[in-house]
DNA sequence: AGCATATCCTATCGATCAAGTAGGATTCAA
DNA sequence: TTGAATCCTACTTGATCGATAGGATATGCT
């Protein structure tokens, strides 16, 4: 599960827009208020409203806002809006993978990956995100302190 | 959660030797019985001797098997030695995060989600992911049909 | 009209990494 | 001694990541 710089960054103003909804935000107050490089959150800016998760206003007093209310955009759209698919295994979908002999029952490992990933990206909302008031099943993952430790 | 081409095929090559378990086989075996480079099998097999997964003989008659039991090494174990940790958040570990701000509760957001990549690739072995007998929670993380679908 | 402030578009860049290849030195059993 | 295997160092090739540059276009205010 690795998140990309993009991926970050993408969910940092994500959540940042939550907090401020329904107000327009502009892109130099995301970048001052996350310290991101402000040209790199333009950029990330045009794939979250190509992805129709943000709406622009342009010329002055213009922003970025987003599209729907933040208790109804999941973390997964937005990491899926700036990377693509949450889980690939080299390179394919899961399901998409098919393997001769011993690795056989590989694919059915993949998807159960994908599944745990999905199970917590995609039942985070941007406004539970931004309150840190995840969903009982997300803060018992959390709760265990060796969910805290490097292995 | 993106397993690369390397993670791949160490698994794939992994399962090989545990279901040949415990007699050696040699790379040019392991690479025909999955298909796949035999020079980068090769290369992958020495990261998985150098972190003690496999142990290795030379010469004629020659070749690699697990170092310990297939029921006791997971397939977390083999993808970490040859990619490094499961998950990474912009190349830093989830729980050295730390934002100001709205993002200030995304370490936990990132902590749950490794939390959960690991409930899965941590607790199947490679005697399991062999044989197709995952334990109770991975089966029925693969059991929805949507679980199968893309998104 | 003119100006300031935004978004938006295209292009480029350097560094890093992934995937795979090459060639040969070394080890070991028969 | 020979053949088959591991093991070591180096290299290549292409793609991708994380930006940055420069300006075109839209909008509201005075």
């Amino acid at each position: 599960m690795q998140v990309s710089a993009r991926g970050e960054y993408a969910v940092r103003i994500a959540v940042t827009l939550a907090t401020g909804h329904p107000r327009t935000i502009s892109a130099s107050a995301l970048a001052a208020a996350q310290a991101l490089p402000r040209k790199f959150a333009e950029v990330i800016l045009g794939d979250l409203r190509r992805a129709h998760l943000v709406d622009s206003v342009r010329g002055v007093e213009g922003g970025y806002r987003l599209a729907r209310d933040p208790g109804d955009v999941s973390v997964g759209e937005v990491l899926r809006a700036v990377d693509g698919p949450l889980s690939e295994v080299r390179g394919r979908r899961p399901e998409e993978t098919s393997y001769e002999g011993a690795a056989v029952n590989l694919p059915r490992l993949w998807v159960a990956a994908r599944a745990a990933v999905r199970s917590v990206f995609d039942e985070v909302s941007l406004a539970q995100a931004a309150t840190g008031d995840f969903p009982v099943r997300i803060a018992e993952l959390t709760a265990a302190d060796d969910a805290w430790m490097p292995r």
